[in-house]
DNA sequence: GAGTTTGAAACT
DNA sequence: CAGTTTCAAACTC
């Protein structure tokens, strides 16, 4: 297993990606370069899910439009630069694929072109297979074109591929996919050196939820008319489309800032994980880019190029499908900047998640850095959300392209079900981090040539890729250039990417850890599902040790020490979740001792197939939606507490259960009476919170309104003045005036009048001083 | 908060 | 598959 280099972490972007807004963000400055707004910029707050972005792209899309080129870059290694991000792997997308064409494969590959700006020009074919499979294919860094003229070297693998495969629930045949068909015509895509196998990118859609509504085409507002795909997408098809929209805003050479939404739509076949209802696919990650949409349609070159110039606007939001959705893929994808051109170039990384949720991880690149030799500036803002349909299980499917990316942190919040994810590029990072650097750097030497390189491949923060894949990859020098970098190979994986076959066929029920290999004969490249908690484990461990392999052996080493609390008995370990706050000692559970971890969940998998799948799932046709996979097995709870994992789930049990004395069923009366004082605590729970709001409301409002009328002295009441010395005054007087009506004998009667005038004496004696202070205070005041 | 109870998962 | 052990959460005091 490989691990991501530490040289990358240096690069990383400070940029915060916002998951739950997807928006890509770019700043093209023109020609002056403007700074680019730094950081996590306004942008992010202004982001608003529902607004309109001006161009969308869309993969096979309704329209028969032919128009839309989608270029994704992820990042690749060049020579020149040492870090792998400063290439960039291409992707190239070609939706211009009527719907119908989704279906049906396209033999003829239609080539695409890509005009990055002043950087490049790519073209790719891509078709849609009959077997619904879409390959992108990976134009080569500045690709050979460009980076050959300038001598520099490049990275020759033949290009990275994307592959989105839609998985129903049942294991049915994936709906999109893009073949990577070998006939580039373009003229860029690749470069003679293709002894490195082109990597492929595996995009795994599992089925949507029924509820799910049948996305109508490309949801993309404004946008579906931009691309000229003039007809909707039919719900009858048989693959849906699921489409994943790319917002970017960018500033138009001549023109104001502008937001670029690529909407990638993607086939659903019409059986979604739940079979019951037909599923029409939704567009669940959609992503709205805030702006008003302006822009024609146009072809956009999505390519992580270097970010040459200063002018970049690194923020870039991905967004998240909904939280509606049951679950949610963690796709996290860094594209490198692309030099520039002013000209709308986005650098997608096509990441992909294959669980439920899926959150799409972009990488933004930091604003300020540029390299100084480059002339044309412009950061690419790689956004990619992609949804998917989830079933069951709400947890978080994290995956990470193999491809070279930035490093990542991840930022968890609490609540949230959403991580945020911080991205660095490394030409934004550190201002160091450039292709300026003569040593690292063989651009740098070469000043007219663009740095851009789209070679390298997309990084992964996290892990995966197949040993062997690695090892196949490997090696293959790409250039004269020592130093670098690796091409895929180089992609270190933090966690293993051991294939788990007996968990492969179901992609909803994923296990953490569990590889996602590429389509047969598309490539090596794989992905590892990751459960969310795993990025943030990346971010918080050093990335450092992360990246290099040997700390990988140390903590390989380590586990034969320490014992191995990975286990059942853990909770964040049997739900597929590193350890977090929780109180486990000498835990293994987490990113330090991930050899340790994998090896424990194959180990479970191996007991037991189904072990980190949800034990309450969906019942059989006719039962209740929710039931205890397994059954409970309780013999003295009656499954009437906690202790019963059906009753802590509020389900009954079912004929499955192995109980004892069972009383958690629909008729029982003891269960029925547990419900009511169950209720009835609740109810009196209820109460009793909102009657001491109410009296905190009120005493608080109380306070508020008297304090105006006592400007001074703080707006004191006058029950203020009754004071501890005061009340035992007043009960001395009243104690007085008592003792002196007992010592003349004077009738009860007699003595209680007394008491009581005395007692509005004294707060005759109180007001009048409260008054007093008061007018005092005014005076003073 | 300490001790007990309970049942899931691991183990044999 | 059944019995035992281990463990952590639920529960009780």
């Amino acid at each position: 297993m490989d691990v991501v280099p530490s040289e990358l972490n240096s690069i990383l972007p400070d940029e915060i990606m916002d998951t739950e807004a997807i928006v890509m963000e770019d700043s093209l400055p023109v020609a002056s370069p403007a700074p680019a707004p730094s950081g996590v910029d306004a942008t992010e707050t202004s982001v608003s899910m529902e607004t309109e972005v001006p161009e969308i792209f869309s993969l096979c899309s309704t329209a028969t439009s032919t128009q839309m080129t989608l270029a994704l870059t992820t990042p690749t290694t060049t020579d020149s630069v040492p870090c792998t991000m400063n290439s960039g792997t291409q992707l190239l997308l070609t939706p211009s694929v009527s719907s119908s064409q989704c279906h049906t494969p396209a033999p003829a590959p239609k080539p695409t072109t890509l005009v990055a700006g002043g950087l490049q020009k790519l073209s790719a074919p891509f078709t849609l297979s009959a077997n619904h499979q879409l390959i992108l294919n990976k134009v080569g860094s500045s690709s050979g074109v460009d980076a050959k003229s300038h001598g520099t070297p490049l990275l020759k693998h033949e290009g990275q591929k994307l592959v989105v495969t839609t998985i129903s629930k049942g294991g049915q045949p994936i709906v999109l996919t893009l073949p990577h068909t070998a006939a580039k015509p373009g003229t860029v895509v690749r470069t003679g050196d293709a002894t490195v196998q082109p990597q492929q990118f595996k995009v795994v859609a599992i089925g949507g939820r029924t509820e799910l509504k049948p996305v109508v085409g490309v949801q993309t507002v404004s946008t579906a008319s931009q691309l000229g795909s003039s007809s909707p997408q039919t719900a009858s098809q048989n693959q849906q489309l699921k489409t994943v929209q790319i917002t970017k805003k960018t500033v138009a050479s001549t023109a104001g800032p502008m937001v670029t939404k690529f909407i990638i739509t993607k086939a659903l076949s019409s059986k979604g994980l739940s079979s019951q209802t037909s599923v029409s696919p939704v567009l669940t990650g959609r992503v709205l880019g805030q702006g008003t949409p302006v822009t024609p349609p146009r072809t956009i070159a999505i390519a992580d190029t270097l970010n040459s110039a200063s002018q970049s606007v690194p923020t870039s939001k991905v967004a998240i499908s909904p939280l509606m959705s049951p679950s949610k893929l963690t796709v996290v994808s860094m594209a490198s900047p692309s030099p520039g051109s002013p000209q709308k170039t986005v650098s997608l990384p096509l990441s992909v998640a294959l669980g439920q949720q899926i959150l799409a991880v972009q990488q933004p690149t930091s604003p300020a850095k540029a390299a100084p030799n480059q002339s044309t500036s412009q950061t690419v803002k790689p956004v990619q959300t992609v949804a998917v349909g989830g079933v069951g299980t709400s947890q978080f499917k994290t995956i990470f392209p193999l491809a070279a990316t930035p490093s990542v942190q991840q930022i968890q919040v609490p609540g949230s079900r959403f991580h945020y994810v911080r991205l660095v590029t490394a030409t934004t990072a550190s201002g160091t981090a450039h292709n300026s650097s003569p040593s690292i750097n063989s651009a740098s030497s070469q000043p007219a040539k663009p740095l851009v390189v789209n070679t390298a491949p997309m990084r992964m923060s996290v892990p995966i890729v197949p040993a062997q894949t690695v090892k196949q990859v490997v090696p293959k020098p790409l250039n004269s250039t020592a130093q670098v970098v690796p091409t895929q190979t180089q992609q270190r994986l933090i966690m293993p990417a051991t294939p788990l076959p007996q968990i492969q066929p179901n992609l909803t029920n994923l296990p953490p850890g569990t590889v996602l290999t590429s389509a047969p004969g598309v490539g090596n490249v794989g992905y590892a599902v990751l459960p969310a908690q795993y990025v943030t484990q990346v971010s918080q461990s050093s990335f450092v040790t992360l990246a290099s392999s040997a700390s990988y052996s140390t903590t390989t080493g380590i586990q034969t020490q320490a014992r191995m609390p990975l286990n059942g008995y853990c909770d964040c370990f049997a739900n597929g979740e590193f350890c977090s706050n929780c109180n486990c000692t000498n835990c293994f559970n987490n990113l330090e001792h991930e050899s340790e971890r994998l090896k424990a969940i194959k180990a479970c998998l191996d007991r037991n197939p189904e072990a980190f799948k949800p034990k309450i799932g969906k019942g059989k046709e006719g039962e209740s939606d929710r039931r205890h996979s397994k059954g409970c097995n309780c013999k003295r709870s009656g499954c009437l507490k906690n202790y019963c994992e059906c009753y802590e789930a509020k389900i009954m049990c079912s004929s499955i259960c192995k109980c004892v004395g069972c009383k958690n069923f629909e008729e029982s009366p003891e269960r029925k009476t547990l419900m009511h004082l169950a209720d009835a605590a609740e109810v009196r729970v209820q109460q009793q919170t909102a009657a001491k709001t109410k009296l905190s409301s009120q005493i608080s409002d109380l306070l508020t309104r008297t304090t105006p009328a006592l400007p001074c002295g703080g707006g004191r009441l006058p029950y203020t003045f009754v004071t501890k010395e005061v009340a035992e005054a007043t009960c001395d007087c009243l104690m007085e005036q008592a003792e002196q009506a007992e010592l003349s004998s004077q009738p009860q009667a007699v003595a209680e009048r007394v008491i009581l005038e005395e007692f509005g004496r004294c707060l005759m004696r109180i007001i009048s001083s409260a008054g007093k202070a008061k007018m005092d205070c005014s005076i003073n005041c």
